[in-house]
This record gives C-alpha cells, sequence and structure tokens, in this order.
DNA sequence: AACCGTCGGTACCGTATTGTACCGGCAAGC
DNA sequence: GCTTGCCGGTACAATACGGTACCGACGGTT
C-alpha cells in the first residue's frame, strides 16, 4: 500500500475504494519527457503522480501546445473513465518523478462496482474542466509575464521543495511562446527576487510575489481543485 | 416525443433511452442573450439546444471569455453527470432558438439507471473535453482572422440555414478582442466573399473559403464530434 | 586540459493587436 | 419629419510578441 496516498485524489478515496485499488497500483519512476500516451492512442493504464509533474498536449499544426498540467492533485486516464478508452491528447513527463501505475481494465472493473470511486473521479473530472476552461481566456487575455507566473506557481505546488528542473525552452513550448520570450519574462521575475534561475535549475524564493504578479486563474483553479479535494494544493509559504 | 431528435446527441441515443428522457423534456423558446446559469449555480435544469446556440463562458477579471460553444451537438448540463450539480462556468443564449429541457435531477435518476445514457453522455463529456482543450492551443498561436473563420463556421453549423444575428460587438467578446479588430477581419472575410454583413446579420456564403482561412481547430473538433455522434455535424455545403 | 553541447542573455526588425477615438449610416420611436 | 441608439468602418500611435541571430558561460565528456 505504502504511501500513494502522497496522491491528493487517491487519498479523498474512502479507505475501502482505496485499498481495492491499491491492490493493483505499482509506483514506478518517471524519467523527464517519457511519453504516457500520444493523441489516438487506447488507453491502458492509469496514472497518479505522487511528486511527479505531466504535461497534456495539443497539436497545433506540428507542433505541440500544452493543454493542462497534472500533478499529486489528479490522474491521467480520464478516457477510462468516461468509457471512451482512447487519448485525444498526448501526455508526457515535464518534471520526473514518482507516478502510481495500474491496468485500465482493473480500473474500469472497479468504477463499475464502486460507486464511490466513480463519483469522485467524475468530480475531479469536473476540476479539470474548469482547469481547461479557464486556461482558454487565459490564453485570450493574459500576458506572457502573468501566465509565466501562474505556471510556475501551479509548478511548485506540484512538486517537493521549492526546486524543481525547468529549461527556459521546456517553458516556453509549455506557454505556446518563443524561448527568447521566456528569457525575458524570467529574467524580469529573477529581478524582482521571485525565482531563482541556474541552468535548467528553477528555485521559488517568492510566492507572494509570484501571486502579485500571475493572474487570477492561478486562485481560481487552485478553489476548484480545493473544493474537489477538501484540501488546498496551494503551498502555504515555502520561501 | 416531437423533434428533440433535431438535437444530435439525444438522436445518437438509443429509442427506448430517448424516450424514457423524452417523457420529462419539453421545448422552449430561448430568447439571445438570455442566461442558463451563471457560475457557482446549482444546475436544476439540463439543456438541449435544438437550433441554439449557446455559449460558455469563464470570468477573467471583471469580463468574461468564451469557452466554448454549445449548438444541436450538445448538451448543456455537464455537472449533472458529472454529480457535482454545481457550475462553474456562465453560460447564455448566444444565438436565440428552441431547447430541450428537462429537470436536472429527473436526468440525474435516469443516469443512475441506464447505463446507455449514461455511457453517452460521458462520451459527449469527452467530446467537450477535447473541443476545449483545443480552443486552449488555438488561443495560444492562431490569428484573430483564423480564429475568427473558426467561430464562423462552427457556429453555422450549429443553426439552421446560412443567415444567424450576430454583431460585431459580440463576436469580439467571444474571441477576446476588439471590437474593431472584428471588423477588420470580418470585414476581410466580406471582402473574400466568403461571407455577407449587415447590421448584426451574417450570412455565409462560402464555406470552402472559411476552412481555408480558419486553423485546424476546426476540423479536429469537428472530426471529434464525428466519432462520437457517429454523424458529421458540419454542414455539406450550404453556398 | 581541450572540446562541445546545453543554457540563457541580448539585440534587431517586422507584424499583429491594443487602446482610443471619431464618424457615417441605418432603424426604431416620438 | 426628427432625434436617438446601435452598428460598423477607419485611423493612429503604442505595445507585446514573433522570427532570427549571435554570443558568452557553464558543465559534462574524453
Amino acid at each position: 500500500m505504502a504511501n500513494f496516498d502522497e496522491n491528493l485524489l487517491l487519498r479523498a478515496l474512502p479507505r475501502e475504494s482505496l485499498h481495492r485499488l491499491g491492490e493493483h497500483l505499482i509506483t514506478i519512476e518517471a524519467p523527464s519527457r517519457a511519453e504516457l500516451y500520444e493523441a489516438g492512442d487506447t488507453v491502458t493504464k492509469a496514472y497518479f503522480p505522487l511528486d511527479s509533474v505531466i504535461s497534456m498536449t495539443a497539436s497545433v499544426g506540428s507542433a505541440q501546445g500544452e493543454v493542462a498540467t497534472v500533478g499529486h492533485e489528479g490522474m491521467i486516464g480520464l478516457p477510462t473513465v468516461f468509457g471512451t478508452g482512447c487519448a485525444n491528447m498526448r501526455f508526457f513527463v515535464q518534471i520526473g518523478g514518482r507516478v502510481a501505475v495500474a491496468p485500465a481494465d482493473r480500473l474500469a472493473a472497479l468504477l463499475s462496482s464502486d460507486e464511490t470511486l466513480r463519483a469522485t473521479l467524475l468530480r475531479y473530472a469536473h476540476a479539470m474542466f474548469t482547469q481547461i476552461g479557464q486556461s482558454v481566456v487565459c490564453n485570450q487575455r493574459h500576458s506572457l509575464r502573468q501566465r509565466c507566473a501562474r505556471w510556475l506557481l501551479m509548478t511548485h505546488d506540484r512538486v517537493p521543495g521549492d526546486r524543481f528542473h525547468l529549461t527556459h525552452e521546456a517553458l516556453a513550448v509549455m506557454l505556446g511562446v518563443r524561448r527568447a520570450g521566456v528569457t525575458v519574462a524570467a529574467g524580469n521575475l529573477q529581478k524582482a527576487g521571485f525565482i531563482h534561475y541556474r541552468r535548467g535549475e528553477i528555485t521559488i524564493l517568492n510566492r507572494a510575489g509570484l501571486q502579485e504578479v500571475s493572474c487570477e486563474c492561478y486562485r481560481i483553479v487552485t478553489d476548484a481543485y480545493a473544493r474537489l479535494l477538501g484540501t488546498s494544493i496551494a503551498k502555504t509559504s515555502a520561501a
């Protein structure tokens, strides 16, 4: 059983549901840039991040744009919950770490018998809906600086500690902007003393400052997950 | 029973499921700008648009930005399907028309007993996921001109005939840009002979032309709904 | 110690879009 | 008939961002 309740979604399950699902869960180490599945793939496994961060992307021409970020507050494998079984987005490991994995068919079997499990995962689907919906308007209206701060806050909430591996290049892909654009925006945040960068290693120094710069979307989405999970996913202070 | 199968999602239901749900459905006339529900509202009714178009919006500061468009291919009331019962977006009538309405508690009761109904609406949720996810990256990368063409195509697919009521002002709010910006973009499309504008009444003249200008997102989302419904929602030619 | 790939800082110009404003035409109401 | 909104066309400076390119610095490899 171990530490599966490091995942807040699993932790929100009643003891019996978690126990039944836990039978089929194993913990694996997910290296950065590993692919969980591609658009069009049949979903054979459900993933519950423990301290890793997964990016969900959609294709735009030949490139990929980030649609959502998933960490210890959620799961990857909603197609199984929806009963379609086919992913229509790409999922890959943005920040390496541990992930709990279960076979999708086991999860599907449990879903049909365990009312509470189904209810919880459907409520998660709704929270995810809110997250993605907010991102639609966020990309419409908010500046690179705001979105950059938001992304850093979201990621900080999902990793242990205040440091994680992330290059300007990777962040640029996520935000759908140029690498040079991120350098300017992130350099700004660094000058303000909110973060510290050093060759792909970023340290969060001042969350309050980042929240000041970030758009409201950070708070809106965080609140939605708090309602789902009964506990806030935002780090309390850090640095 | 009447014409509820004007809604493609209802039409995709097996005869018995539709019959049971139809018992509780009534058709109403939804006037433009009417509000179905606001963010935070308890969902008491489920709506199935017949020939109207509903906009789902999220708040950005004091304004609202469009997240998704729903027409005869879908429904409004996913919180009931997810079992949360609480809307976290605003829904209002973008283009007036008829809507089939059922009490949310009746739908909820049917969902727990009717496996096929539940499966169909969950598959719809997945299609909606795809639509919103694609919109996230669409707003990241595509020009106003492309998004404008896409919006017009999507709306054209959801209304009867080739004409509908829409001001530059309303379209600007939907796309999250200035009214003057829409005037330029739409004027462009008009000069190209793809559409015709006149005081809030727009006529689609050349779908092929619009598809040429529009981004791929139109096709990707349309295909996702085609897989769900078993039939394409795109108008075949029109003009 | 030399090498090379990764990473980030900076600069240039072009363009899409914003903010703001003004103006003319159509339509409905008195 | 006249007025009053609504609707759409246009203009202009300001800005945010894209495309591209170059360069220096660090770090792992041999």
